[in-house]
Parts: structure tokens; C-alpha cells; sequence
DNA sequence: TTGATATAAATTGGCGCCAATTTAATGGTT
DNA sequence: AACCATTAAATTGGCGCCAATTTATATCAA
């Protein structure tokens, strides 16, 4: 008699099982959103995407369905792929998630330190400072990934999903709802988190982790106006320009 | 001069955006997952789906994209779609940002107490505690609802979708690692965490919360043992029968 | 000019076909 | 009888084509 094979895959033999978040075009866009290249609502057309990342329009097609899985395009049908655009209360739901989850990657990190890790931090830190200040898209990606690296450092694989995602849906947020112009987050705020977090202070560290997170959310236009940027008459109301009646000057 | 719609969508004129999450097909899956009836490492393809559904190839095609996303399903190219069979270390992580979420969802849950919510979580109880015992496929669907329904009490969007994307992994964790014929959870575990809440004792609520998942857990097989069902090998040795030499009957 | 209407262009959606690969079946060999 | 090579069947992957819908352009009336 045979082993009886039955539904299930096979020992091992074949390929590897394959993810789309490795995939090039995938790891382009991302990347894009956060260094804020696109930006929310900005059309993800399949033809030109095709012929930007000079591939098929089916490949891009796999694409975008995996990004509108993951929350970071929406797909209107019969009209095409949008980057997202988060609504105000998911900015703040983003946030609060974010509290949680970095909390907990952060007090984890500082549980079991060794010198690896400590290590790795101060790479980090390093290049984050020294590198170059006016080069504005690498400095986006390099304080992004200090919050990924922490979440690397906890060790859950299943946590640092949920950061890498938050870290994109934040740089929407931000995108979004940012006032133009401000920097996103205070250019000592992962050094001084860093100092903590290697001293063992944990009630220190998850204190300075909160007041960081806090700072990013507060720097942004989260109040009851609605957002939508092609809303002229708001956009000029917060300049303090109130719509004119018809006819006068 | 034209407005220049430039590259966003327009004001809200068309169609609502589409996801995938509200297809039947997906959610038939889901369902089927979330009462066992689908075990980790069925090959689901893609003729048969659409057979059984009664849609077109394509359409499932999308389906199972999505599903891979959401870390439901492996995709073994050339080979097909497989439900994804966690490993030991996945199934401790998963396990481990449950208690990091659902203890988050739980003091948040207390602390906005109010009577519509009050009203759910008893009527939610008196469903589970109410209904017919011998149906452990409906049985399996309401446990997974408590959770969820927590989750959506707590009123973090983002949180919600981390927790129901954790308790379709956990069915698969637990449908990989448990031993067989043993129930998921012990009957009156949720009762005993609703009185909780409803009592407002925060710490009571979370110390609950946290023996459940670990009963939960610790109901597994999560031993350094392989855990890959085809190696009959192991299955035999974990009753107790040795692998016999060549030639002994 | 402003607005609405009709026509044309462009984009997305979906179906069918066929190549590439894997899996099952067949037959021969030790 | 078990094992290996070969052949046949089945399944997935991908490309092209065309219908459906949307978006842009042109035309005309107020």
C-alpha cells in the first residue's frame, strides 16, 4: 500500500511557498508611502505602474489586490486603485493600536537585552543621527525603522506584522492630516528612548515611548473638520480666509 | 480655468470602495476555518472552489490572493493554495499578542462600561451558554465571537481587525497543535470574564483573561516535537508506539 | 462665460486559450 | 514485491482579446 497522499501538500519537496511582500514592486510602493512620495489619493493606475516597474499589467494587478488587503490602497470599481486615506478616527485608532503595541515591544526588548541588542540599537541610532540631515526621504525611512527594529528585537513575529502595517498606515496618517511644512517627530526623540531602553529603565522608556507617540499625533489636524484636501473652502478657512458671498471682492 | 482634478479621486461621485472582506466566498472559508471543518494543509484549488461556490476561476483566484495577505493561506507556486499550518514558534507568538491585545481590549471594554454594552455582553453570554451543546460546529463559532465581540466594544477599528485576524490564526494554531477530542476551552471560562466586566473589576477581569488564553495555550502540543502531520512516525510515537525495525511484524 | 449634453478616448474587468510545471499512472528492472 | 524511469493527466500561471464602465473632450444652448 501507498502512504495514501491525501489533501495535503507534500513533504517538503517542492518550492518555497512565496509572499508578495518581497516582491519588488510591493517593497517600491511601500517604501514610496513611507518616504511620503505618494500620497494618500493619489491614483494607482495599472498601465502606468506596468510600465514604471516594467512588468506585466497582471502582475500589477496581484499587486495592488495585496496592498488593498492590507489596508494601504483602496479599489474602487470600474475606476481604479487609490493610496488610502485614512478617516480621522482611524488616525487616532492607528495611534492608540500603536500605544499597545509599542509598549509591549519596547518593555519586552528591555526584558531580555543582551548585547546584540544593544548592539543593534546603537547601530541604529548612529545612523539615524549622523547620516545626512538634508537628505529629508532617507532620514523618513530611517525613524520608521527604529520602531521596526524594536519591534524585531521583541522577537514576535506576529507583533512586528502589526508594527511594520502601523508604521504604514501612520505614514498615511500623517500624510493626511499633517499641517504642511512640520517635521514629523522631534530629531532626539529615539535617541532619548534608546538611552532608556540600554539603562533598563523600563517605566522610563515606555513614559518617553507614550510622550513620542503623542507628539506625532498631536502635530497633526485631528479635530471634528473634515480633511478631504480638495475641499477648498476648509482648506482656506484654516488659513482664516472665510468664504466670500457671491459677488463681493 | 478647470478645477484640475489632478490625481485623487473624485469627491465621493462613484461607487463605494470594494473589499474583499465581505465576499461570500471568503467568507465561507473563514467560517469553515474558524469550525475546523477546513484542517491546515488542505490543498484548496482553484477548479474545485469554483465549483463548489459556483463562480468563476478567477474569482477564486482572488480570493486565495487575499487569503495569503491575511496569513490564511500559503501559496506553493505551480502547486497551488494550501491552509497555512503555523509553526511552533508562530503559534506561541500568536498566543502572546492575544494577551497583549485582548487584555487592552478588555480594561478598555471596563473602563466605557455603559448599558448598551452591558446589554451585548450578556446577550452574548446567554447565546453561548443557551444553545445546543451537541452542535459543536455552532459552538465553535460563538467562542470565537466572544473575543471578536470584545474587540468591537472596545471601539479601536485597527484593534478589531488585529483580533479578528488573531482568532482566525489561533483556529489554525489549535487545529495543528491540539491534541485530538480535547475541547478548546473550558465551558464557563466566559461567563466568569463577562461577570468580571460587568462587575468592573479591571484587574480581576484581566488576571481571567489571561488563564484563559493560557489554558487556551497550554492545551496544545507545543513541545520541540515536529508537529507536521504527515510523519506518522511522530503521530505513532506520541501514543507510545516505536517505530518498529524493518522485518519485526 | 457657465452649464448641460453627446461623443470619443482611456481604463478597468473578465473570459478563454495555451504554455509550464507538477502530480498521478504506467511499465520495466533489479 | 519494491524501486526507478517514462509517459499521461491534471492543475496552475500568464498573455491577449474584448465588453463594460468611467473619464475626458467636444459641441451646443442659455
Amino acid at each position: 500500500m501507498k502512504p495514501a497522499r491525501k489533501d495535503r501538500e507534500t513533504d517538503a519537496a517542492g518550492t518555497e511557498p512565496r509572499t508578495m511582500d518581497d516582491d519588488p514592486v510591493v517593497q517600491g510602493i511601500l517604501k514610496a508611502i513611507s518616504q511620503k512620495r505618494l500620497k494618500p489619493g493619489t491614483k494607482l493606475g495599472e498601465d502606468a505602474l506596468a510600465q514604471v516597474f516594467e512588468t506585466t499589467r497582471i502582475h500589477i494587478r496581484q499587486v495592488l489586490a495585496h496592498l488593498v488587503s492590507r489596508h494601504i490602497v483602496t479599489h474602487f470599481p470600474n475606476r481604479g486603485a487609490f493610496i488610502y486615506r485614512p478617516t480621522v478616527q482611524e488616525a487616532r485608532d492607528i495611534f492608540a493600536a500603536r500605544r499597545v503595541l509599542e509598549t509591549t515591544t519596547v518593555a519586552t526588548v528591555i526584558d531580555k537585552l543582551d548585547a546584540d541588542m544593544r548592539r543593534k540599537l546603537k547601530q541604529h541610532i548612529s545612523r539615524e543621527t549622523g547620516h545626512d540631515r538634508n537628505d529629508r526621504w532617507a532620514s523618513l525611512a530611517l525613524t520608521a525603522d527604529f520602531h521596526i527594529l524594536i519591534a524585531e528585537l521583541a522577537g514576535n513575529s506576529v507583533l512586528l506584522d502589526f508594527a511594520k502595517e502601523l508604521m504604514l498606515r501612520t505614514s498615511l496618517a500623517i500624510a493626511t492630516f499633517e499641517v504642511p511644512g512640520s517635521p514629523d517627530c522631534s530629531p532626539d526623540a529615539h535617541p532619548v528612548i534608546t538611552d532608556m531602553i540600554l539603562a533598563g529603565d523600563k517605566a522610563g522608556a515606555l513614559a518617553a515611548m507614550n510622550r513620542h507617540l503623542d507628539e506625532i499625533e498631536h502635530r497633526l489636524h485631528l479635530g471634528a473638520t473634515a480633511p478631504d484636501p480638495d475641499d477648498i473652502v476648509a482648506i482656506f478657512q484654516d488659513i482664516g480666509i472665510a468664504p466670500a458671498r457671491r459677488g463681493v471682492a
